[in-house]
RNA sequence: GCGCCCGUAGCUCAGCGGAUAGAGCAAUUGACUACGGAUCAAUAGGCCGGGGGUUCAAAUCCCUCCGGGCGCACCA
């Protein structure tokens, strides 16, 4: 189909418009069924530049497309569009090739030999994870392995924020805790800081004992791996994982050959390009150069770096390790960082509508969670994921896009019933277990597959269902939204269901094995096989009993 | 004040410029001595926040107003 609708976009004696793209054919499924497997709306795009009546162009396409093998009819309808159905053998074939396929069926190379770095959640290791950075790490998790799937080349990354003063803070929080003594100003509260002063102590048993300062910097430096293993236990727990854990301490670490910093050199990278100058004792980026509403400060009067400092250092750290492509997904509390980040880009010489892209996630909140006094009243990760389960928490925080602003209701989450998507979804993949352990019961085998035999009108749903899942799982790659898969995952539960009911695989009390059964078994499988490949892209298992 | 995001069914939300705007929940009513009823079938529920514009075609793109969230540091 799609030579034929190409061949007449740009063969000159067919198709004399010039203006004519690949992009205005559409090939598309039709919401509604009577509009048959495919459809395309091409006539209608490029009447008026070939100067030819819609109706009369989508005609003369759909006599071409009527001539293909596996094609049953064709119909232009409405205003021009061009409606084709396929065969029952020619759509069913997908069913075989699903099952060959494997693990791979959704595989696709929309992105293939793009390096992208994916950076999400980032967050400072002085404390426990929350319910903002559980959505980053849900959808920046499953973004991950959409775009792998798309055949990207990634590499996922954690920034740990391990440098600055609200490391001190948070050290002599620890040392406080443990000498009893009430929360520092600007220090941390909750119990965890509790808890680690007395892992602290258990490690350092002598730390009251010492000078102040070697005190702080041991119960800072303790404190620091404690949490950040904290952190990453809760994370790999929650099934998300980075490649990547970059220590911001590392672009503050002086070369002993040169005598500089990772951000020293970045400063004067940026300065070569010239969007760096001073003013007022201070270094500045002219990040207005780019968007910015205003120029940032880089380094401050009195020497020390700006956060922004090290911010520079590790984009052309991910640029000197190779990643042409970097993607942030932050929260919208970070939003106001955009422009400045777009500039750093552009001041190192990138292109910022192309070499960099921020991803903003908005907040979410859930319906009468508990707020964690352990961690100061915010709501814990791993509070969140005892409570409601890794597979429900996961596929309710994926399956939103990031930029909707997001109220779960715990009610819901807790049910185990249709209420709750993540059980529909999950139970239809055990169904087709639970119906293949039937099928080999009862003498069912794949040993015969003839798709001329998927002629119900559920079947034939099913099969097109099943055969959009490397389509949705491109889309959802290139526009970085990881919530169609599970949108997907949805449909094509419901879509099995509904077959379920209708046709049966294993036949009825004496009846005899046919052909029909034999195939039917294939599908069921393909399905199986899409619906685990679907949960595989979002993080969340495929049981085969519930 | 400036900037970003959002506004779709009673609720939570999908919806790539296309055909009669969808799903789940909630409400009402049905279907198992048939592969798992954690399922399926059906009914009802909408000036897609308001108003302009672009287009053969707008929930979708542009402008504007209203409402909500977030952000506007020589903090990190």
């Amino acid at each position: 189909m799609h030579s034929v609708v190409s061949r007449r976009e740009t063969s000159p004696e067919s198709a004399p418009a010039p203006a004519v793209t690949i992009g205005d054919v559409a090939l598309e499924r039709p919401r509604n069924r009577d509009h048959g497997d495919w459809a395309s709306n091409v006539a209608m795009k490029i009447a008026k530049r070939v100067g030819a009546n819609p109706r009369e162009l989508a005609a003369e396409i759909a006599g071409e497309l009527a001539a293909l093998d596996g094609v049953a009819s064709v119909d232009v309808a409405g205003p021009g569009f061009i409606n084709i159905t396929l065969d029952a053998a020619a759509a069913g074939a997908v069913a075989k090739k699903i099952v060959d396929s494997g693990a791979r069926y959704g595989e696709n190379d929309s992105l293939a030999g793009q390096t992208i770095n994916l950076e999400f959640v980032s967050a400072n290791p002085t404390g426990p994870l929350h319910i903002g950075h559980t959505r980053w790490a849900a959808l920046g998790d499953s973004l991950a392995r959409v775009l792998k799937a798309a055949g990207a080349t990634l590499v996922s990354e954690f920034y740990i924020n391990d440098a600055g003063n609200q490391m001190d803070n948070f050290g002599a929080s620890i040392l406080a805790a443990a000498k009893g003594e009430p929360t520092p100003e600007n220090g941390y509260p909750g119990e965890y800081v509790t808890e680690l002063s007395v892992r602290v102590l258990e490690l350092v048993p002598n730390l009251l004992e010492l000078p102040a300062d070697e005190a702080l910097a041991l119960a800072r430096e303790t404190g620091y791996q404690l949490q950040l293993g904290e952190i990453k236990q809760s994370l790999a727990r929650f099934n998300v994982h980075f490649d990547v854990w970059f220590s911001e301490r590392e672009l503050h670490a002086i070369d002993e050959a040169t005598g500089r910093s990772g951000i020293d050199g970045a400063i004067d990278r940026l300065r070569a390009q010239g969007h760096v100058y001073d003013s007022d004792d201070a270094v500045w980026v002219k990040t207005t150069d780019f968007g910015d509403d205003k120029d940032r400060v880089i380094r401050r009067g009195n020497g020390i770096f700006t956060y922004f400092a090290a911010d520079a250092a590790y984009y052309l750290s991910k640029g000197d390790r190779g990643f042409a492509h970097k993607i942030y997904l932050l929260g919208a509390d970070h939003h106001g960082y955009v422009h400045r980040l777009k500039a750093l880009a552009g001041a190192a010489g990138d292109d910022p509508d192309k070499d960099i892209e921020v991803l903003i996630g908005q907040l979410v909140s859930i319906n009468g969670a508990k707020l964690s006094k352990r961690a100061g009243n915010i709501i814990e990760l791993d509070d969140l994921q005892s409570w409601l389960g890794t597979d429900a928490l996961r596929y309710s925080l994926g399956r939103y896009p990031a930029d909707s602003p997001l109220t779960l209701d715990p009610e819901i989450l807790q049910k185990r019933t249709n209420d709750n998507p993540v059980f529909y979804v999950q139970y239809a993949h055990a169904r087709t277990h639970s119906v293949a352990r039937n099928a080999a019961d009862s003498g069912v085998t794949r040993e015969v597959f003839d798709a001329a035999l998927l002629t119900h009108e559920t079947e034939s749903i099913l099969l097109g269902t099943l055969a959009e899942f490397p389509r949705i799982v491109r889309q959802a790659a290139e526009l970085r939204e990881p919530h169609r898969v599970a949108r997907y995952a949805e449909e094509l539960a419901g879509s099995y269901h509904r077959w379920y009911d209708n046709c049966r695989v294993t036949p009825l009390g004496e009846e005899e094995v046919t052909d029909v059964h034999r195939t039917r078994l294939w599908l069921n499988d393909a399905t199986g096989q899409v619906l685990r490949n679907a949960l595989a892209l979002l993080g969340v298992s495929a049981p085969e009993r519930m």
